[in-house]
DNA sequence: TTCAGATAGTTGTATAATACAACTATCTAC
DNA sequence: GTAGATAGTTGTATTATACAACTATCTGAA
């Protein structure tokens, strides 16, 4: 392997554990919360009137999955259910007052930790950071199609 | 908020979303086996004849959890238990053959993903990607320390 | 126009990963 | 030598998840 190649590995594991993704009682940003309930606030802030299936999609979760995460958001006042107008089938999420402020401590939670990490970077730098930045996440979804690198047989037995 | 720092979110959580921390029972290197087991046997891989506390302090996790974590890996047949022959109460890990080669390839894996996506930068583009990403790492872990944006009060009720 | 199949959601059940508490065995310091 | 600290195990509970079976509703084609 390259030395640019480990350099980037290495810098790229400092990141992601920076970012600190282990707790599930506690989003990124510090609010009290799941992160799956962060994010279902954050989907239907963007837009109300989603239906389960479209959060479960979002989401990338199993309908039962949201269904229960629905339940339980709904008995803690976030959202509520409607059934649709125009689809009997389906139930439209509609945040609550409560919901809706939940989700905009959320966001600014999220604008403060930003803010400060730039704030922690020299004014010089941050045009070239930005940029590489986005290299970077070109270059993963480029990478990303490309599964040749993946294996998938032997020796994982007993599982 | 300032432009910047919203640039610098929305690359952020891209790049974040992009590695694909989402699946338990597979790596983000596409190595199927759960987040756990995967740092476990980096861990161990590292330098063996660590203690279960001391796997524990590393992962993060209750003495309990580790405690079933190793006893899986054992049953697997990826490690051995040895009681420390200096220490009555601790347990010495140690790789088996198996798990230094599970581990070898988990490695390997990690690395070619991170290959792939180095070859995905351009060349020119490449020192100032490194140098970015370091610079960011260095700026968040700065961050990290002040917690002043986090507020832990109020209407986080019912759970 | 009806009915077969698709779709949205709920509920039952199972599993995995985790934590905390209580316990045992061992160690250490006074 | 004993009191308290420490390493690990086991019992129990919780949470997040998936899959399967079910109900209600919708849609398109004979």
């Amino acid at each position: 392997m390259s030395e640019t190649s480990r350099d980037l590995q290495d810098h790229l594991v400092a990141l992601i554990r920076g970012f600190g993704l282990h707790n599930p009682d506690v989003t990124p940003c510090g609010v009290p919360m799941s992160v799956s309930e962060a994010h279902t606030l954050m989907e239907l802030a963007d837009r109300e009137d989603r239906t389960q299936r479209e959060l479960a999609v979002a989401l990338q979760l199993e309908k039962s999955t949201v269904s229960r995460l629905v339940s339980n958001l709904e008995g803690k006042g976030w959202l509520v259910r409607r059934s649709s107008p125009s689809d009997g089938r389906s139930v439209l999420l509609c945040l609550t007052n409560k919901g809706q402020r939940l989700a905009a401590k959320l966001a600014a939670a999220r604008a403060a930790k930003f803010a400060q990490v730039a704030t922690a970077i020299p004014e010089d730098e941050l045009k070239a950071v930005l940029r590489a930045l986005e290299v970077v996440v070109r270059a993963m979804s480029s990478a990303k199609s490309d599964n040749s690198a993946i294996q998938k047989n032997e020796e994982y037995e007993n599982r």
